[in-house]
DNA sequence: GGAGCGACTTGACAGTGTCTAGATCTACGG
DNA sequence: CCGTAGATCTAGACACTGTCAAGTCGCTCC
């Protein structure tokens, strides 16, 4: 953070800052290492030092997608009533707040295949927003979705109902069907709440 | 289909097969261009010719993807029992084939800016493969989607899940929780269908 | 049998990620 | 206080990419 030096410090984290910048202006598939270097004001062989590669820049960008959504997520369970199935629900709806605030980083995470999957980061950042999802199941269903296997079948449920609604929501597929954009935000909440809901099958 | 000639006719279409064949190989963020001319035995300037541009070649081959897709979701509807709720759940389970089937395309088709959405063709083919579930829907509901908000939420939250489904699958995420390798076939697709039909709320 | 035109080739161009060697700064031991 | 070692970044080269312009080939039709 300290005034411009030859080595300045926190380039990594700048870097990153960076690297989210061109992916919300260009899109995933546009982005440009050297974009990002020049954007960040160093040489284009820069990002090479701190991240291996363009692979591990973005692999650590989707790490930090994860424990963002995560954060997110927490930030709606507060505001919601405490019983699990509004805790629940407030997990998927903060799902859903994340893609649409972050629909490239949402795409880089889970529609992606540069990061890299097996990095250490990465997998524990992506298993955390899971257990998240399993955690919230275990209290509706008063099971651990890990030696039950009906539990865990409703956490993928749970899962898959929120991640179609997420990944259609930021392609722009549901405008149509939902006329998402022309209602008021509550009555959006209730619709997807709704909708959310209907994956819980006998809670 | 004639012997090699100067034109030899239908490049157009090797391209395309060409081109699905290289994305199967290398994925869809890996694929060339270039590549996909060597394998169909050009010069690496004659895609421009026939598809205007890459974004050109993978329109058309998103295109191709939604016409195969309906394509293995009738399939399933034959063999399948003749009452809405059944159909409906053969429609699923073919996107869910489909997705399996070709990754790579349906990451094409419904993950990726490349295609032109705004592309005739593949604007009227992916609504061919959306009003195939809308049809479904309006059957088992005995109401038309396009004029009952409530039955259009239900597609919605059907397509929904089952996108989820298989968006999740092909990255691998649901291998853990839903152990699909271990079980047969038989039991994966009573597991599947169970999951999509907690989608459809009271019908 | 030449003209015209569709189908393709060829070469050039700017841009990309990665690699290597070198320049520069920081810190630390003497 | 100096100089050297290591961390950090630069600069250039390389092979590869998509796009474009110009040129070449071969068929068809008058």
């Amino acid at each position: 953070m300290q005034d411009k030096t030859y080595h300045h410090g926190n380039l990594a984290f700048e870097l990153l800052q960076a690297a989210e910048r061109e992916l919300v202006l260009n899109g995933i598939e546009a982005l440009s290492l050297r974009a990002v270097a020049k954007r960040a004001g160093v040489s284009h062989g820069a990002p090479a030092y701190h991240f291996k590669s363009a692979r591990g820049l973005l692999t650590a960008l989707g790490a930090i997608g994860y424990e963002r959504l995560v954060g997110v997520q927490e930030t709606r369970q507060r505001s919601a009533e405490s019983d699990p199935k509004s805790q629940l629900i407030a997990i998927g709806l903060g799902y859903l707040d994340f893609a649409e605030s972050n629909p490239e980083l949402f795409r880089l995470m889970f529609s992606s295949e540069k990061p890299d999957r097996s990095d250490t980061h990465f997998d524990t950042a992506a298993k955390g927003a899971f257990g998240k999802l399993v955690e919230g199941v275990r209290k509706i269903m008063d099971r651990d979705p890990h030696t039950h296997p009906a539990a865990m079948t409703q956490v993928a449920a749970s899962w898959a109902m929120v991640h179609g609604l997420a990944d259609l929501m930021i392609s722009g597929r549901l405008d149509g069907p939902l006329a998402l954009n022309d209602i008021s935000e509550l009555t959006r909440e209730v619709l997807l709440s709704d909708i959310m809901l209907r994956a819980l099958a006998e809670c």
